[in-house]
DNA sequence: TCTATCTAGTTCAACTTTCAAGAAAAGGTC
DNA sequence: GACCTTTTCTTGAAAGTTGAACTAGATAGA
């Protein structure tokens, strides 16, 4: 039995609140930064830009939606809309799955594909120097495993968790 | 002179690729999980909640308007839109600067107090959960300067950065 | 003073995300 | 097969965010 709503609260250290800040504040910005980049570059937000990004790397440059939002890790709900928009962008276009009359893949048209071509020079030499020429080797190798830790904690093997893209 | 967008591309390495995508998960998810139990417990996300906690812990418990988008790092449009719906459920009001007859305070009502502390246990305990507990102490000071250097990143002392707050 | 410029904050429209509801097909179980 | 449950994906409305335009007050220079 867990009694948190009735035991006493265990604080954050000073440390741990300066930890946490600055986690958020990094974060805030960093998402700012590359919705910017990437809204003034290739016209459209950062999510969105992923999501091409898996696409291209799939076999035949298409994926099933909800395999697509497991990746992305958004609701099925928030990929529909983006799919549509991009749709409409001429990136992507919707294909009924052969197997399974219920499902959708969407794949990366080939003016996608020359769009990622296009931006992605760009994005790499922004996401360099906002983060990678910034960290020393050992703090890169750091916050792989400390972000490994904290995604596998949110989503864990044995599943009655609460997963966006199973909402 | 920069030549990024003629220069061959620095293309991440592998292990960098890894990171990158480790990192964007881990907000990712983060960031769902917390806005969700919030959302929940506290009736608003967590960007909502953090302007609560800045202005707890002003001194008489208000801030201008571009002192608290500075410290949330968001736009000062945002946070407009963000204290108009705190103020309708009567966590916040607003108050005319004294010194200044185009600034305005935003200032945490009794009951914002209240609410702040029914909900802080509950937020505290979901930080640690998915947080501290799960990372050892290294990982935690590391982290800790990691974000402090990327964030430091994008907002340098001499200041022609395009930050939120100034646009 | 007069004028130009800058700063503080808000507003509107367009866009994105969330949440709840729903349609359609798939997968049991009897 | 008939029935019930689950899975897949979409939709529409409400909530939140963005970017540009705008008002009003402060500031600085001639």
């Amino acid at each position: 039995m867990t009694t948190a709503s009735t035991s006493a609260p265990r604080w954050l250290t000073d440390e741990e609140q300066r930890v946490w800040r600055a986690y958020l504040h990094a974060t805030t910005l960093l998402e700012d930064h590359f919705d910017r980049q990437l809204q003034r570059d290739a016209g459209m937000p950062h999510t969105y830009y992923g999501l091409l990004v898996q696409l291209s790397q799939a076999p035949r440059r298409r994926m099933r939606m909800t395999e697509l939002a497991r990746n992305a890790k958004i609701t099925r709900s928030r990929l529909s809309h983006a799919i549509a928009r991009l749709e409409k962008n001429g990136w992507v276009r919707r294909e009924d799955c052969p197997s399974d009359k219920r499902g959708q893949n969407a794949v990366l048209t080939d003016e996608g594909l020359d769009m990622l071509r296009r931006s992605a020079p760009g994005h790499v030499e922004a996401v360099r120097q906002a983060m990678f020429d910034r960290l020393t080797d050992e703090q890169v190798k750091s916050l792989g495993e400390i972000m490994r830790t904290l995604a596998t904690g949110l989503e864990p093997e044995g599943t009655d968790a609460d997963l966006p893209w199973l909402r």
